[in-house]
DNA sequence: AGTATGGCGACGA
DNA sequence: ATCGTCGCCATAC
């Protein structure tokens, strides 16, 4: 059953613009706690046409997880600029 | 059934 | 700040 994916898609489309959550955070607000991996994984197979703001999602150390040179990481780097936070390599402060 | 691998997290050194 | 180590849970061989 994926109740998990509806939950997590919804939370996520709640998200409002400028904010940013991290994946394990978003598993707990969904009831599953314990569960960054599978947001991790969700997020990984997302449709392409998906209006969800998957960048907004980094890990609890306020980073991109990504690998530097990856062009996933520099999407994610530009949406969240565009949102106006500075990415100083994979971490990601407010400006 | 065992092992490896993930868009992870918490904690200690 | 950074690097290991463990813990976590689903998926893929």
């Amino acid at each position: 059953m994926e109740e998990f994916q509806l939950r997590i898609y919804s939370i996520l489309g709640m998200l409002p613009t400028g904010e940013t959550i991290s994946y394990g955070e978003l598993a707990q607000q969904a009831g599953y706690k314990g569960y960054a991996r599978q947001v991790g994984q969700l997020l990984k197979h997302l449709p392409k046409d998906s209006s969800l703001p998957w960048f907004r999602v980094i890990n609890s150390k306020q980073e991109i997880s990504f690998p530097i040179d990856s062009d996933a990481y520099l999407r994610q780097k530009n949406h969240l600029e565009n949102e106006g936070w500075r990415v100083i390599g994979k971490k990601v402060k407010p400006s």
